[in-house]
DNA sequence: ACAATAGGCAAGCATCCACTTGCCTATCAA
DNA sequence: TTGATAGGCAAGTGGATGCTTGCCTATTGT
C-alpha cells in the first residue's frame, strides 16, 4: 500500500514532460491493465507513432519509476496499470498552496 | 483575457520538467509579481541556488511561453505574474477522463 | 525438445537542454 | 550627460535523454 507520506519524486514531472509518455498515459485511461505489446500496437495503430519495443520499454520504466504505472507479471505477460496518485499531488502544490509543501 | 480554448500546449509539461522553474512558481505563488532580479535573490538566499541571471531570465521565458506566468513591463521593471489557468487543465486530463480532452 | 511469444539488458548515437560568458539596449538618478 | 540599474541577445559547452540495434532470458504451445 506504501501511503507515500509526503514527498513528490520529481521524477513524475520528468516522467509528464514527454510527450509519448503522455499518450501512454491516455491508452491506459481508456483501458486499465495493457501488456507491453497491447501498448505498442494501440500506439503505432491509433496515433501513428513508429516506435520499437524497447522505446516503449524504457517509457514504461520511466512511469513506473515516478510511481504513476504499478505492474504485475503473470507468466509471461506483464500488465501496467495506471496509478493516479501521483497526479493530484503536483499541482495542487501551485492552486493550493495552503497545504504543506514537501515536494522538490 | 484569452480564453485559451482547447489546447494545452506542450510545453506546460516541459516547462513544469525542471525543478528550478518549479521553485520559481513556488516563489510566485508566495508573492506574486516580482521582477527578475527579485527572483534571483530570493532563490540564492532561500534555496541555495547559485544560478546566473541569465538562467534565472531563460527559465522566467520558457514559463511565459508555456502561459504559467504572464509579464508586465512598467518602466525599467518587468513584473511577472503567476497563471495557474494551465495548470487546472494538465491534471484534469488524467483523472477526469470525462471531459473531452484537447491536449497534445 | 523446439519454436514462438513476451519481455529485459546494455552499448551507441544524435539531439536537446540548462547554464555560462560576453556584449548590447533601455530606463532612471545625480 | 554620465553612471548605475534592469533586462535582452547570441554563441558555446557539457550532460541528460529518447531511440535504435543486437543479443539474451523466461514462459507457453505443439
Amino acid at each position: 500500500m506504501l501511503a507515500y507520506c509526503g514527498v513528490v519524486g520529481e521524477d513524475v514531472f520528468k516522467a509528464l514532460a514527454d510527450p509519448t509518455r503522455r499518450r501512454i498515459l491516455d491508452e491506459l485511461v481508456e483501458r486499465d491493465g495493457q501488456t507491453l505489446f497491447e501498448i505498442c500496437t494501440r500506439l503505432v495503430t491509433k496515433h501513428n507513432l513508429g516506435l520499437s519495443r524497447q522505446a516503449i520499454s524504457q517509457h514504461l520504466a520511466v512511469l513506473e519509476s515516478a510511481g504513476l504505472i504499478r505492474t504485475r507479471r503473470q507468466g509471461r505477460y506483464k500488465f501496467h496499470d495506471l496509478e493516479t496518485e501521483p497526479l493530484e499531488r503536483i499541482v495542487t502544490r501551485w492552486l493550493r498552496p495552503d497545504t504543506p509543501e514537501e515536494n522538490s
